[in-house]
DNA sequence: TTGTATGCGTTATCAT
DNA sequence: ATGATAACGCATACAA
């Protein structure tokens, strides 16, 4: 048989297409038991919208809003991308986006870009900030002006955000930790180096890393983090001091950012040969040093997946949708020199 | 602006909408010069088809099969359990599936499943079955009755089907194999199981697999295959055997299904502890040994990825579309205890 | 060769 | 409180 439709509903239920209408979509002005009758039907028929054709009759236009870090990150270019890809695609059918990089220094900076967005021209936001109590209180507010609002890669866990699309960074961390461990052919220390600790995602990551690191592999010792606060000459200034210092060094945790900047510090210490290098995020730098055995493994989440991820579960939260959790959950990648695509 | 519909198309080349429509669809009885007039405003104007629209209008239904081994396999259990949960879910609008599990001892009953599938009723079917000149055949058969034929998980490259959804067996084989090399401890011997090495799937698994353990591991050495042939008393007895005679033996790799017999084989043997385990498809066989330690790693295509994957593609070519090649790429997954979901 | 009119499943406007 | 009817963007049977 075929699906039934509002046409099917009404004939089976002995009211009108706009009664079934009013109550499939809970508008005011029907007669309780009018509710019923339609309802039953509903449910003996098995009726489910049709989306599309709503969508149609309604001229539907999603309109939402990526909210994306500026300044220097391989990672938030491709990600941006990557957005700017899905949107181009099929997958973004009557859906206009907009994607704003504010910068991060301030985080007033970040709240004014916030609380400027056009909440009376907006369904949704997908927000990739910091988190601070001045991001969470916009959060409120931008769902108190009733849009949809998901984290995208770095969560606001106490906000009122509908949804984080990303990965859980402590398992990330320990993810590192595990093939730290594993990898590494003697025991000795790991330096672990990162843009700033000053993020949740930075330190829930260090967290995972040393939880799997001493209680799995006592012959390693981590090191304190080494924050180089987007400051490449910093960068190899440490490293270099740290690769002289310490003759049991035998591996290299990357957290974040500045991928390229650490490689080159190595690179000039000449032991990057000998040491087991893990980092964070697929890009032309990390790509190219996995091929050439530099770094032995990256921890990546699909950009590709993040950004198709955010544009369907805010389509689903702007039409009160269920979310298909399965589909939306963004797997921790290990990237080796042989699964690169 | 809004987005040009057939309606502006037809007003800016001073046409009908049925003249639109026949030069949008191609279809025979407009002067070239009409064609010509329409297909300037559509570029005039960008118009881009509304597919739902489209398959409203046309009541469109698609009708997929897909053809599944039958017989002991979690993985293809979990495979179908997937594709019945992307159809039940709204990623199947307007599509109806069915599932054909066919016995894969004899190569003719796999080709008279095939023949006996009824083409006017299909669209398209979604194939994993060996290799064959005659399920070749079968395929060629299949296209020229005019449905759409993608091959799932292992491919018929020689064949005529559409498109392969799945991941590269010689780059899973040398991930196994990079994996392997890196997570050993020692020099010494690698044993190769296999239910069959007459599939393509493990030649070339094994192919990827020892390329890099004799280039870039030259302290190992790969053991020749040892095939069971779906009999788990085979595998015990060749395991127990290995063990015995081989105490340079440091790895096992596992190269497709039977992976409880050979977890079982080798916890009997008491050697569990000592090898580097690595394994194909994620169970929940392999998932606990993964959490125990028992396997270190396991090479997995996502499930779900696979038959939402089917999906589309058996859509897009039903309806001639062009395939967004980066979402349908397959990745070859590596999973540790640390990364399982 | 080209155009008109109608319908797909849903929503929305205007009556009653 | 309820119903008839016209859209939405596209396809198509039927006329011209």
């Amino acid at each position: 048989m075929n699906k039934p439709t509002v046409h099917d509903i009404a004939k089976e239920a002995g009211v009108s297409l706009a009664t079934v209408d009013r109550v499939l979509n809970a508008r005011a002005g029907v007669r309780d038991k009018t509710i019923a009758k339609v309802q039953a039907a509903v449910a003996r028929l098995g009726y489910v919208r049709d989306t599309y054709a709503a969508n149609l009759a309604k001229k539907r236009q999603y309109r939402f809003a990526f909210v994306l870090p500026e300044g220097p990150s391989q990672f938030v270019d491709t990600l941006a991308a990557a957005i700017e890809e899905a949107y181009a695609s099929q997958v973004a059918d009557r859906t206009l986006i907009e994607i704003i990089r504010v910068p991060l220094l301030d985080p007033h900076v970040i709240v004014r870009n916030l609380l400027s967005l056009q909440t009376d021209r907006l369904d949704g936001v997908a927000l990739m900030v910091p988190e601070t109590p001045q991001v969470r209180d916009a959060v409120a507010r931008l769902k108190h002006e009733g849009i949809s609002v998901v984290t995208l890669v770095s969560d606001l866990p106490n906000s009122q955000r509908d949804y984080f699309i990303g990965t859980n960074s402590v398992a990330a961390g320990r993810t590192a930790g595990l093939l730290m461990g594993r990898f590494v052919r003697r025991g000795g220390e790991v330096l672990v180096v990162s843009n700033s600790m000053r993020s949740r995602d930075s330190l829930e990551r260090r967290l995972g890393f040393d939880e799997v690191i001493s209680f799995d592999f006592n012959t390693l010792t981590t090191l304190p983090s080494v924050e180089f606060f987007d400051d490449p000459a910093r960068m190899e200034g440490v490293i270099a001091e740290v690769i002289a210092r310490r003759p049991d060094l035998v591996g290299v945790y990357s957290m974040g950012s500045g991928n390229k900047a650490m490689l080159n510090a190595l690179r000039r210490t000449g032991r990057l040969g000998d040491l087991v290098v893990i980092a964070h995020e697929l890009s032309p730098t990390t790509r190219k040093a996995l091929v050439e055995n530099e770094v032995a493994a990256v921890i990546a989440q699909n950009v590709g997946h993040l950004s198709r991820s955010a544009l369907r579960v805010l389509r689903n939260l702007s039409d009160n949708l269920p979310i298909y959790e399965a589909q939306e959950r963004v797997r921790i990648e290990i990237l080796v020199r042989e699964n690169l695509v």
